[in-house]
DNA sequence: GCTCAGGCAGGCT
DNA sequence: AGCCTGCCTGAG
């Protein structure tokens, strides 16, 4: 894969370019649900943030770029966030091995799926973004995310507009309960509460949990008030790269009753499990429209 | 208007 | 251990 580093004169940021990337969809991973901060800019570039910095994404026959970034920031920073250091060959090689038992439909699953890419987004942004997601539709969440990302974050310009950060669980817990709701985050604001201080007090270490099994930490996160087993394990999929972990919500619901009527042992669907319930969520979605 | 959304807690049996 | 039911709010 080769890496050049440039500098884009219209949009006045520099940008790093990847060449002969595989297994990467810009649309796919950006819409398929993961992350409720990205956006199309309408010129097929995602923009959106992470880790305090903005950037825009785009890929087109191999060719992925990532704006507002030095090569420097791309290998600290783009590289793993995007899930470009993974072999997505061996991942979904993994992941047809590991279903075989079940049929075909994983393989269109994954055909129809492919170029997804788990990112790796921060455990507490996604943490308080799942909460914020139950029991609520994917307009709303955005929304909701979007309003207090602007109320409680900082700013970051680039691409002649304006980013905000997600906000601090400290931000959260200065506003307090009545302030959380205040941006209509209705009866979840006590749980986002609840949340931010365990965050903030630091029971949820990502070094900490680090060297504790799936079970362990799905058991930890769902100590805090407003998540269940669904909002975990989307947090340790999407916010600590566990990828064996399955959420399971109303979709993958009627992915298995529909496709897997006799059931799936989901123990025994490998590492890559939670990569293959992005596939089917996508393919479902994808179908059902 | 009115249903329902990418669940969960709390209260039942 | 497994059913219910209510829940803020606003998109569709």
């Amino acid at each position: 894969m080769e890496i050049t580093e440039g500098f884009d004169n219209g949009k006045n940021v520099p940008f790093v370019r990847l060449d002969g990337v595989r297994h990467f969809d810009a649309a796919r991973t950006f819409t398929c649900g993961q992350c409720f901060r990205f956006d199309d800019g309408g010129d097929g570039i995602y923009y959106g943030t992470a880790f305090g910095k903005a950037i825009g994404v785009s890929y087109t026959d191999g060719v992925l770029t990532v704006y507002n970034s030095t090569a420097r920031e791309y290998d600290a920073l783009w590289n793993k966030f995007l899930g470009l250091d993974e072999d997505y060959d061996i991942i979904n090689n993994d992941i047809s091995e590991h279903f075989r038992p079940y049929g075909d439909t994983i393989d269109k699953a994954v055909s129809t799926g492919d170029g997804i890419r788990i990112l790796r987004q921060d455990t507490w942004e996604a943490l308080c973004s799942f909460i914020i997601s139950q029991n609520n539709n994917i307009p709303r969440i955005k929304k909701i995310i979007a309003a207090l990302s602007q109320g409680l974050g900082n700013e970051i310009n680039a691409f002649g507009r304006t980013f905000y950060t997600f906000p601090t669980p400290e931000s959260l817990i200065n506003i307090g309960i009545d302030g959380i709701a205040a941006y209509r985050t209705g009866f979840r604001a006590k749980y986002i509460y609840d949340a931010a201080c365990r965050y903030s007090a630091g029971e949820i270490d990502v070094k900490e949990l680090s060297g504790m099994k799936d079970a362990e930490v799905c058991e930890k996160l769902m100590s805090i008030s407003g998540v269940g087993p669904k909002v975990a394990s989307c947090v340790m999929l999407y916010g600590m790269h566990r990828t064996a972990s399955f959420p399971i919500d109303v979709w993958i619901k009627r992915v298995i009753a529909k496709y897997y009527p006799d059931g799936l042992d989901i123990e025994k669907l490998g590492n890559y499990a939670g990569i293959a319930q992005q596939y089917l969520f996508y393919y479902e979605r994808s179908v059902s429209v």
